[in-house]
DNA sequence: CGGTATCCTGCCTGATACTG
DNA sequence: CAGTATCAGGCAGGATACCG
């Protein structure tokens, strides 16, 4: 007997990654620090705010960022990845290692 | 200057695996071969058969997965991973790995 | 068995306006 | 600056029924 769902490592893994722009803004988080809500703004513009705004929150309910508020002004709020986050860093590397490799092949293709 | 969309590796790859149920999927037949339709429905009962459907021919036109149909009675299609597909394989078992070391850590919180 | 076809809901987008 | 609010429109995804 094998198990499919409920308990599966990979179906608790997709659940925490899989939203639409979580693990690219992981991506960047663990590759280049941590960084202010409009900085993600102008890294991902064909992100809308709205979807920023919940795919951080989600990131955050999930313990995968931080999210730490400067009160000062103008406001200053910056994110980055916490600890839990930050042992995503293989995985993601291992993505943008294979991402490379895709490239790659459907290049050599052409 | 940074690359951020584009050409980016990450992008790239979350394009191809980024469905719903694509990861999942990949690691069912990475892990444990080829499965017949109705094998991946019933390991999967949660996955409406449309959308079943769909991954599945995504998955296909993306080259990550075969799709073979056997003109028997009763019919028969098996889907299994391409050479590219099963590139994915280290990918796959990295996130079971994390998976897993995030189940762990969330179980020693209780 | 391995799918389509159809309808329907709900999320996502895009634009714009507003707030602490 | 870092959001929230709102609304129109589109498209992804769900439920059900039907088909070769």
């Amino acid at each position: 007997m094998e198990k499919s769902a409920g308990g599966c490592p990979v179906e608790a893994a997709v659940k925490l990654i899989g939203g639409k722009w979580k693990i690219v803004i992981l991506y960047q988080l663990v590759t280049n620090g941590p960084k202010r809500f409009n900085e993600l703004r102008r890294i991902f513009p064909e992100v809308t705010q709205r979807m920023l705004t919940l795919q951080l929150r989600e990131l955050e309910e999930d313990g995968l960022i931080n999210r730490k508020v400067y009160h000062e002004v103008p406001p200053k709020v910056e994110y980055s990845v916490s600890e839990l986050g930050q042992s995503l860093h293989q995985v993601l590397l291992h993505i943008q290692d294979w991402g490379l490799y895709y490239l790659d092949q459907k290049a050599a293709k052409n």
